[in-house]
DNA sequence: ATTTCTTAAAGTGTCGACACTTTTGTGGAA
DNA sequence: TTCCACAAAAGTGTCGACACTTTAAGAAAT
């Protein structure tokens, strides 16, 4: 039995304070709360999330690994600068590892995957023809179907390097450049055709599918970002 | 001015003990010094090399973010432990990592690079010749050229991720499995008709090179495999 | 008024201590 | 002898303190 009336907030049982800190620091980086390239004071924000100096030290160590802040030795942390060229530059390690996802996946997901990819594209074509969804799917929608082909790889190496470390980078760049786009109903069919290859386990086709779906993608933030211009 | 007498062992002024650490615990794990899958005692290993739990805590922070220690809570951590299956999963991913990098080295090396990049494989070339030298080809040589390659992509993103992240498992992997093959002279043609193609300014066909490449290389740690059981 | 030197404030690097959790080891009951 | 309970030991999680480094502010000199 252990004292559940006076600290623990109820459900937070045994998960280290640490781990906690670095959940809701990664959000707060994500969303912009704390804003890219502001300088990071140790006391200061450990003061804020009432926690010990080591703490989130440890916290900040992590969040440096996957990329969202970064340290210079006696200078201290920054969290990090988006910019235009890194974000290409995602794009192209996405194009390669998502592309060898998809391959991956049209070999080894099985027949329920499949089909529950097959029903959660559906909802996106449903949501796109009522509100011409350009919101949702975007943001949510995209994000989880590309997951699930990650997932259904079974390549745990990769699995993890794109949900884990990548995702995350990935959804701060969604956030804060906005990235909204008119190209919904062009991704929506180049996703079925990405199911279509998948579901006939042809791995060479749903790579290229995926490459080619990755780089229209990045052309249009290319386009977009011409524009803002 | 500051005190060079007492403690400072000259040179590694400056850089902060928890670096130092980590590059040193990093060294010990990847050589097998530590052995994989042993578990580690925080207390134990500060004591041995002499410094406070603190510091070598955020070295290990690093380390699991790595991949080359995993950590559960309450339970602590252990050396990651080296499998077959996940040897074949990084291959899958090299494939697709470095098969873009091959791309993009095609089309962002200068011609300088490309030539330092052929008088490297020259020397393997001569290496080969003289003593048969499967020791070196294999163990450094093979990493110089990739290595090479990647830093010829361009691409930052790429780089960190293969030469900083992945890098070190790789050279895990090297060490602690053997991993010598027949194949040097095999390889060595296969980087010259990759050098080819990137000195051809042809992308496709550079990754396309080194994507068989790294396939041959995964047949043949496979067909190693099979013969040790 | 501008620059430079000096000194105080803030911040980072590192440590040792204590609370709580898991593992280990020991003795008694079946 | 085997199994369980329970205390002791070891280990991890978290904190606060102190030393050294960098930054900021203010005084002195040009």
């Amino acid at each position: 039995m252990q004292n559940q009336s006076t600290a623990t907030p109820l459900g937070t049982a045994n998960i280290p304070l640490t781990e906690r800190l670095f959940d809701a620091l990664q959000r707060a980086i994500v969303e912009g709360e704390i804003p890219q390239g502001s300088k990071i004071s140790e006391p200061e924000l450990a003061r804020q999330h009432g926690v010990s100096r080591g703490s989130l030290r440890e916290a900040m160590a992590r969040l440096e690994a996957r990329k969202l802040v970064e340290r210079k030795p006696n200078l201290g942390a920054r969290v990090v600068t988006l910019s235009y060229e890194q974000l290409i530059e995602i794009f192209q390690l996405r194009e390669a590892l998502e592309g060898m996802a998809a391959r991956l996946a049209a070999q080894n997901m099985s027949e329920m995957e499949i089909e529950e990819l097959q029903s959660l594209l559906n909802q996106h074509g449903e949501q796109i023809a009522e509100q011409h969804g350009q919101a949702y799917f975007q943001k949510q929608g995209d994000l989880d179907f590309h997951y699930r082909i990650v997932q259904g790889s079974k390549n745990n190496q990769l699995i993890e390097l794109l949900c884990n470390d990548l995702y995350h980078l990935l959804r701060m760049y969604r956030y804060q450049f906005g990235m909204r786009s008119k190209r919904s109903q062009q991704a929506y069919e180049e996703h079925q055709y990405l199911i279509n290859a998948i579901s006939a386990r042809d791995p060479e086709m749903a790579e290229l599918l995926m490459r080619q779906h990755i780089r229209s993608s990045r052309r249009n933030v290319e386009a977009v970002f011409l524009e803002k211009l």
